[in-house]
DNA sequence: GCGTCCACTGAAACACGTTTCACCAGGAGC
DNA sequence: GCTCCTGGTGAAACGTGTTTCAGTGGACGC
């Protein structure tokens, strides 16, 4: 429950007990380290976070550049604080706003909520996915907890109502979902999928895993790469 | 079939011709560019494609730095253009070298061959898939056709000695696995997931899409995340 | 009050991707 | 042969992430 966005965001398993959240808590953070993250989010309002300078961040919170490092190694170390620090926000939406009647209508609301976290805020949205992708070491322990916990709301979802655990298949279907999301989002980050054909996609390939290969909805089909607009 | 390496490597789509193969073709390239894309391979081998200063590839490859820059208009580019002279090695076999008893197997090869050409070198792999995901508009285009290209000799795989078209459940599904095969090739250049556990749950999830949710084997599931070492 | 320690500061330096520019060589057209 | 144009060259400069370092001020034990 410690980590998050404290010094040296994890990396280094300093602070690594496990929080079986979304995120990774409330993330109790110093005073300035706060600044730090706020500034950093700030001023990627404009032009994303690749527009970013350390020595504006450090300026804009009132830091030394050199301390700036001091709490961040490096600026994709004080990318993926934001990024942490952000995903605390969608966390408990998650668990609250998912109804939906059927199975596979509770499924998609989870993936559309997060979805529409990422999509709102193109830039924020590429840079997380961007690094979700960099094989950075520091996020791919958040990845893993993140890919773990949203693996339990989601069967949570698929099970509403019955009481009892997850079939094997179950959870595999699971998994392949997220990893579809995962591989959509890219694509909408590269520009090549909007928002629509995301959803779109993941519907389909829900409803083939939970419904049969001989029931898919004919419409939802797209060709090889989902072609949809740009925006959104 | 004349794009590939030329110079500026597609991007703004003056050279671009559509090819149905793998990658973009042998690929002609003049004198200049090869010498600077073998130099750019030759350097990465050591340390990766971070690793590689431009000018040490203007340098080893015997030109000025501002060619380099004529050629290419980054090194991301650079990169790309690297990636695509490298995938047309895999093109022929990927057609060739596949057999198989049964759908599922024929299927698996496919992508096992894919993920040895990526896993054998690892600084090479994860230099693609870090680009893949980065959303670059040169990069987004080669993947795109990319997905297409792989996408039809899969399908090829699943049909072998049907003469019919695909439904498309079936069309669904290859491209199910297509994301989630990327997914988990993300995992791995995190460090996440080896070779092995990319195949396995591909081969699950390929199995539950063919064979259907009941029969699903039981040990290739994977908790969450896939466990498995870090090497190869 | 005094010494010790440690985080922060300010500023400079470094590394490397990228840009710019003046200059030159070789081929095309005349 | 002369001019023009295109593309290469070499070198310098710029921008920004990252590192380094000497100094400074407050907290804390004594």
């Amino acid at each position: 429950m410690t980590d998050g966005i404290t010094s040296h965001n994890s990396a280094s398993g300093v602070h690594d007990d496990d929080d079986a959240g979304i995120a990774d808590g409330p993330t109790v953070v110093d005073e300035r380290t706060l600044r730090i993250l706020r500034a950093a989010i700030g001023l990627a309002e404009d032009g994303g976070f690749q527009a970013v300078r350390l020595r504006d961040v450090a300026q804009v919170s009132g830091v030394a550049l050199g301390t700036v490092y001091k709490r961040f190694r490096s600026k994709e170390d004080l990318l993926i604080g934001v990024i942490s620090h952000e995903l605390a926000a969608v966390r408990e939406r998650l668990t609250l706003e998912v109804t939906g009647d059927d199975r596979l209508a509770r499924l998609i609301a989870i993936f559309a909520l997060l979805t529409d976290f990422l999509c709102d805020r193109p830039n924020f949205g590429r840079a997380v996915i961007r690094s979700a992708a960099a094989g950075e070491q520091a996020m791919a322990e958040r990845l893993v907890r993140f890919h773990g916990a949203l693996a339990e709301v989601v069967v949570a979802a698929l099970l509403t109502g019955e009481a009892r655990p997850p079939t094997p298949a179950e959870i595999l279907v699971v998994s392949v979902l997220q990893r579809v999301w995962f591989s959509l989002l890219v694509g909408w980050a590269s520009g090549i999928q909007d928002r629509a054909a995301i959803l779109d996609e993941l519907t389909s390939a829900a409803a083939l895993m939970i419904h049969g290969v001989d029931r898919v909805p004919e419409g939802a089909i797209s060709p090889p790469a989902g072609r949809g607009g740009r925006s959104r």
